[in-house]
RNA sequence: AGACACCAGUUACC
DNA sequence: GGTAACTGGTGTCT
């Protein structure tokens, strides 16, 4: 009767350049962690952006079957993309309130149907403010990112 | 025998609320800059259109002759009115196609008549699309509204 | 329905 | 200082 939670953060270096995605992952019974995993992984050109939304992404897609669980992230782009504007999004052929085309369209329906199956909670908390799975998540998403970054010239 | 060429921009805080307008002018020689000349002036209730028209307005009236300008501006409104739409407009009595009168009559009226002594060619390029003079047009549209923001507070 | 501009706000990434 | 992205709004025309 454990509880689901997943932290996820991106990182880039350039916004464009070398990206890189972390997720922690949790299964808790009251205070006790009862089980972890970490995932994280990276691009050689994206955005900050596509980063975060990647580690959500990779949060859900890494459930085996359908859960609840919660997923705190610290970017609003991804936060109120997806409990939010993705509902309007979908009604008006994916035009953003200026009539532009969304950004990222292919990995906001890619999150939108990898939380079909769950009961998923969206949480938002602010970055640099010393929540510690947050700065894990970070690290983990540096750390994918890392393959990716160009060779140091030195 | 120089060539000229003005950059035009506007800004406005509010719209409608205090704006500012900005011109820079160039004489060319080829690649060289034989000469260079910048114009900015303000209103303390004002619109975004009536600063794009007031940059072109007074980059035609600070020629002394007649002479031969290329005029660039980031305002679709600015370049298609004079070059399109104005025409019909002298025609049916200053009305839109929904038979309202047309807005900004008066500037309307006063950049036909600046254009008139002159060979104006017009040109259009998106705003915040890295063109430095362009950019430079901006800097002056701001630095010509600044008289005319209310007092900071503090 | 389309286009351009102007403004306000929010978060993250550098 | 910059980019990546979104929300809300007005000024104007076809």
């Amino acid at each position: 009767m454990a509880d689901l939670y997943a932290w996820t953060d991106g990182a880039c270096s350039g916004n464009p350049g070398p990206g890189g995605w972390g997720v922690l992952m949790r299964a808790m019974e009251g205070d006790t962690i009862v089980k972890e995993r970490e995932l994280k992984g990276g691009e050689a050109e994206t955005t900050n952006n596509r980063m975060e939304l990647l580690a959500a992404i990779n949060a859900l897609e890494a459930l085996t079957r359908g859960t609840a669980i919660t997923i705190t992230t610290d970017s609003a782009y991804v936060k109120n993309g997806v409990t939010g504007w993705i509902h309007g999004w979908k009604r008006n052929g994916w035009k953003t309130s200026n009539k532009k085309p969304v950004k990222n369209v292919d990995l906001w329906q890619r999150l939108d149907e990898a939380q079909r199956r769950h009961k998923v909670t969206w949480e938002w908390i602010k970055g640099h403010a010393g929540h510690p799975e947050n700065e894990r998540a970070d690290e983990l998403a540096r750390a994918g990112m890392e393959p990716f970054k160009p060779a140091k010239a030195k």
